[in-house]
DNA sequence: CGCGAGCTTGAGGCGATTCAACTGTCGTGG
DNA sequence: CCACGACAGTTGAATCGCCTCAAGCTCGCG
């Protein structure tokens, strides 16, 4: 609803976005929605491949992703990358000062990101914590959230194969994508090359091939040109193992 | 240097050693040493397969491992599960109430464990917290170690092969167990069965049996009945791909 | 038109899994 | 005292999931 372009960069105002989001997660008061607004940032664009936020040095440069893909990879000796996450619209690097380790890794784009810095709402929750307790609730929850998604990652890689691991990424998609209104009756934008799907599932690039063409052959979901169709949200679910997020109960 | 009995159950004084990690991470002052010594909570003992800190409640019910090893299972609807992280003696469960995820997983006994609550320190940090800075750091440091172990996890998972899942994990517990001196001359406790080490590597019993051969054939590390002891640390950073802890650079 | 990036497909091999059986060690009880 | 079961570790054989190598395809774009 916030946006209606299939890549998902994004043309919106960039504070609605965060608004909405926040307000996903905590009340806010009538100051802290007009600070959110009145934030007018100059957004940034970035290239694909290039880094969004080095964190060499110490001081925190919280930016927040108004539209693009971006993920956070590790680099191994050998050249591969496993990816620890991605980063999707509405979603915020960087962190306040206390230095968690997830938060000081690097990002890269993956598509064009467009991001607007949101450091003077960090300084608002620090100079006057009581006024902005709203703001500093929703930050926490995200932090939560980040945290609930990294978690699950390490099940996906630890204990699902191929199949598995591909549906409950796909699900997971859905789920932060439809919070953010970008899933449209199934369909979501994904613009992600397989070699990158590969990186985040532990899997060679051909693999992923193999098992997207099953998925599809199988019609549980159809992957073509960046976009995502659900076609069989019971069958998904259960291979990926999550409850269906419509429903109360998790097919049988 | 803490302990010297080989289980890992711990008998000595478990304030000595939640005051050895705490100072490990932040200078404490004389009034912050005074409180953590002076805690003299009575230790609570958990079978292993037991649940130590269930959550299920909002209540935060922070303690304290002075003996024993546990883990923070995710059990899969097929019965499998995968291990989020182990816990050795010195290490923090629950949170302050900012309800962390991975703070929230239930953590299971392997061994026999040995808690203390440490109810009071939390409370401290929250009633006077600039006089209790420096408990505060430590703790905070805990966290942010905690979570570099996860990323860690999601490495070793994603693309690291068997022989390299078990070196990288041996580096992580010879590395953490150093801090809390549980390592005399290459050799540390390690009471887990293939069985766990298999839920925590994402592999099977089997083939952690049959790694766990292999590395002892090769003269690498020797692991028999939960002691294991580094022949050849260069040969095993270079595996586990982490950098020797007592040199700079890590051999080529 | 030709190039390159991403996707697709086939063949072969290795790594890890499953099933199954056997060993050694312990604590218990006849 | 030995028989017993429970548990952890060990080993073999067969299978399969996933990987690598290698080639061909289909676009979009200069």
């Amino acid at each position: 609803m916030l946006s209606s372009d299939p890549r998902g960069i994004g043309r919106g105002l960039s504070t609605e976005l965060l608004l909405h989001r926040l307000r996903g997660s905590s009340a806010l008061s009538p100051a802290e929605i007009e600070l959110v607004l009145s934030l007018g940032e100059q957004p940034k664009f970035h290239a694909p491949g290039t880094t969004i936020c080095p964190h060499e040095d110490g001081s925190p440069h919280p930016r927040l992703i108004v539209g693009g893909w971006a993920c956070r990879p590790r680099i191994l000796p050998d050249g591969r990358r496993q990816m620890l996450g991605l980063l999707l619209p509405g979603d915020l690097m960087g962190d306040r000062g206390e230095r968690r380790p997830l938060a000081l890794n690097p990002v890269i784009a993956l598509t064009v990101v467009r991001t607007i810095g949101v450091g003077r709402l960090v300084q608002a929750i620090r100079t006057r914590p009581e006024e902005y307790a709203g703001i500093a609730r929703a930050l926490a929850a995200f932090e939560r959230g980040e945290e609930m998604v990294l978690l699950d990652h390490v099940v996906r890689l630890g204990c699902q194969n191929a199949p598995q691991r591909l549906s409950h990424l796909l699900l997971e998609l859905y789920h932060r994508l439809s919070a953010i209104g970008f899933v449209h009756n199934g369909s979501f934008p994904m613009p992600l090359t397989q070699d990158a799907l590969g990186e985040l599932l532990g899997l060679s690039l051909v693999h992923v091939n193999r098992i997207v063409a099953q998925l599809r052959r199988e019609k549980i979901v159809s992957i073509r040109s960046g976009v995502v169709t659900v076609e069989n949200f019971a069958k998904l679910a259960l291979l990926g193992d999550r409850a269906d997020p419509t429903r109360a109960g998790a097919v049988a």
